[in-house]
DNA sequence: TTGCGGAGTTAGTTATCAGTCACTAACCTT
DNA sequence: AAGGTTAGTGACTGATAACTAACTCCGCAA
């Protein structure tokens, strides 16, 4: 396997385990054994454990926008926000997708309180494209994406905190356009 | 200093301590510095670490809830929410705040994967106080409790990402009731 | 056949962490 | 003053972490 590949595998193995286990609470070796390699071996692909998080952040990111592309690919503008809403839900049944967001909100915090900016400008340039492209596909009105990603950061608190489907605090969550 | 005390002391500066950190990224050696106390006499006031984190978050989610009462007292009812926006964006000035928050929601996640239960279930009663504060304060319409909560963890997000208030993520945040 | 670059490993270093143990100093009560 | 309790500490430990150095293996081209 070429290292560009093996990085690749090592980005979504490392994305899995960052999820459930945040930052400092992964190890390398874990990364390693899942990845089927040795745990020195990161370091040759990547190198440093920062980086392997950013690439493990990236792909998260660039993932959840390429989901939202697709789901609005071919759909009438009216049911934009339905589309883009359904394949949200569909993504964050991988409970991995829905955990590295919120590490990745936390890390990119400490990561400026250590005094690393460049983290937070690459992240923030990600969630630009991702913002962009959520704004564009609902049609260009400010507050029906805020409304969308709101939302969104509200369903992925209620599953981190472990609120069973049935739970009252989810009334009044709107999925489905209005 | 009574034991009771001195167990205050150490869980507001381990609120402080865990939100920078995350549960992890934090020693028992920096909180114990922080108070002032040595680290053995931590696990005297406290039985570990789990039960350190544990009051650090329900010092967290009880300021929250409070501060919104506080907010809402002698207000008329049409302006409350704006009380309530107002209120929020005052306490997470306090960044600490905000972010021992967001630390909970990935610790209380991390939790139930590690088979302890009784985390979340103690968050969730917590949280349950919290929503039905600001859900009675605010009226009792679902719909407008939503919009509140999951505006707010919204900020949480941009915030902790870093985002200028100037940004335009920003546009289309209603922090005050339309 | 030989040599070379890239994929990958074994063995090791240094540091840090949660938690324990044995202890002391101050204070209260009788 | 004796006896007991409570607040608090210094020294330690076994485990685990990120990271490094030095090596092996293998396909391929001259």
């Amino acid at each position: 396997m070429s290292a560009e590949e093996r990085r690749r595998c090592v980005a979504a193995v490392a994305m899995s385990e960052f999820a459930r286990g945040g930052y400092e609470g992964t190890s390398t070796e874990s990364i390693a054994r899942r990845a089927e390699v040795s745990q020195p071996y990161l370091f040759r692909l990547f190198s440093n454990k920062r980086a392997i998080f950013l690439a493990a952040t990236r792909l998260c990111l660039t993932r959840t926008r390429d989901t939202f592309v697709e789901a609005a690919e071919g759909v009438p503008p009216n049911q934009v926000y339905g589309a883009l809403a359904g394949a949200y839900l569909e993504l964050i049944a991988d409970t991995d997708l829905l955990m590295m967001q919120m590490q990745v909100q936390v890390a990119t915090f400490q990561a400026q309180q250590r005094g690393d900016e460049e983290f937070g400008q690459i992240v923030r340039r990600d969630w630009n494209e991702l913002y962009d492209t959520v704004h564009l596909l609902l049609g260009g009105d400010p507050a029906i994406t805020t409304e969308f990603l709101s939302s969104g950061m509200m369903i992925n608190t209620w599953v981190a905190l472990g609120y069973p489907p049935e739970d009252r605090v989810w009334t009044g969550v709107r999925l489905s356009s209005g």
